[in-house]
DNA sequence: TCCTTTCCGTTGTAAATACAACCGAACTGT
DNA sequence: ACAGTTCGGTTGTATTTACAACGGAAAGGA
């Protein structure tokens, strides 16, 4: 677990935290560590949580499948970023989405309850690490916002143009490198694939971007 | 102000806290209390918020207009919720969205650096407000996933099927009532509003579901 | 090298949608 | 009673999308 300490000290949710002092709160939070391979399920649909997670290693999906099989991206965890606080109210049903490691993975499980609840005076910084958890929801919260309004577009266009230029907006580059392949990012904007594809191919042709494979180029 | 203790009292914000302590809090928290008009925005687009806030009275709409004039409606603030939590992050920008009285409305505005700093012992129930906040908070997480979840289906009708059955999940009740009309619930869902008339029709012809006006049985 | 798998672009067709336009019913204030 | 407004259902057409199917390029493993 020590290994990673370096990690988590760069994460939103131990801002302003020493390592020392993360090493001292680790038991106190009830942390664990846990391991998953490519391809695993990190969480499950359908599963009751009580742990607020951090990831150490690896990359993950956010992810849903319906009954009929379409699969649905509502996101992309990457290193040091928080999940799962969102279940852990004590009236929050169970999970909505499934959390799939798309590399082999760590991840860290705090105990909720010993997270949101304010021990003794040994945790200096357990009152930061509560404000830091709320940053960090409230942060999750306004890219859910960001991702319905890229939902709310009607055509593939629209909704593929306000998703690059956002990106482009938060990366401050014209130069973009996005986290999901075709098929993820069809899946991320719920979109057909092939339909995207070829839009995508439009617009280059219409002027208003380059691309090669998942880097674009916003003219 | 004090009218409205009561209301307060039974907030999630509030909850588990009696009503003197509320009123001794009220200074504490920084409570400004504003009264807006029916039509009147509370929230403006690109502002930036230092504020959480709660309504006291009357209802708001969250939304949002784009360049060409499509509105996108994000959701339906009732009495005793919550709002405006997501934007009083130090990082976070300025709204995404604006906030529209429906009818004549009362705010309570809580000033973000007080309630999320717990202060001297004078506020004994400080800590379960932050507490209260980050479940709120959370449950505003999963009520955006959800309606992600409604948008990310292909078609209208999977759209108000997932909509419908989600609210009589919640309402408990094949009978359910809606906090919005036609073009409101077009909106809601990012559909046209005429094609997304049609297709309830069709349903209801599909023995699917019964409505009048804003109420609906599901069947 | 060969085989397999993944990724992505392309095409055609059927289905669904957006959009504009129109209509009648209900409600509003004068 | 009247005009104006809101609301919701209907229709037709042009646009857009979903879906299935195919093929080539690239990557990975044996």
């Amino acid at each position: 677990m020590k290994e990673f300490i370096p990690v988590l000290k760069r994460t939103k949710l131990f801002a302003g935290v020493g390592e020392d002092d993360i090493t001292a709160m680790l038991s106190c939070l009830g942390a664990r560590l846990r391991t998953f391979k490519k391809g695993d399920y990190v969480l499950r649909q359908g599963e009751h949580l009580g742990d607020i997670l951090v990831l150490a290693e690896g990359k993950l999906h956010i992810q849903r499948d319906d009954y009929w099989g379409n699969r649905s991206i509502l996101g992309h965890i990457g290193i040091g970023e928080i999940f799962g606080e969102a279940y852990v109210a004590p009236e929050s049903g169970t999970l909505l989405n499934d959390v799939v490691a798309l590399e082999d993975s760590a991840v860290f499980f705090f105990d909720v309850k010993r997270v949101i609840t304010t021990c003794s005076s040994a945790c200096r910084f357990h009152t930061m690490v509560v404000q830091n958890l709320f940053f960090a929801i409230s942060e999750k919260n306004r890219s859910l916002v960001q991702k319905l309004d890229y939902m709310s577009r009607r055509t593939t266009r629209e909704k593929l143009l306000s998703y690059l230029s956002e990106e482009a907006k938060k990366q401050n580059s014209p130069y973009i490198t996005i986290p999901y392949n075709r098929q993820q990012l069809a899946d991320y904007l719920s979109v057909d694939r092939s339909a995207m594809s070829n839009e995508l191919c439009k617009m280059r042709d219409d002027g208003l971007l380059e691309f090669e494979k998942n880097r674009f180029k916003l003219l």
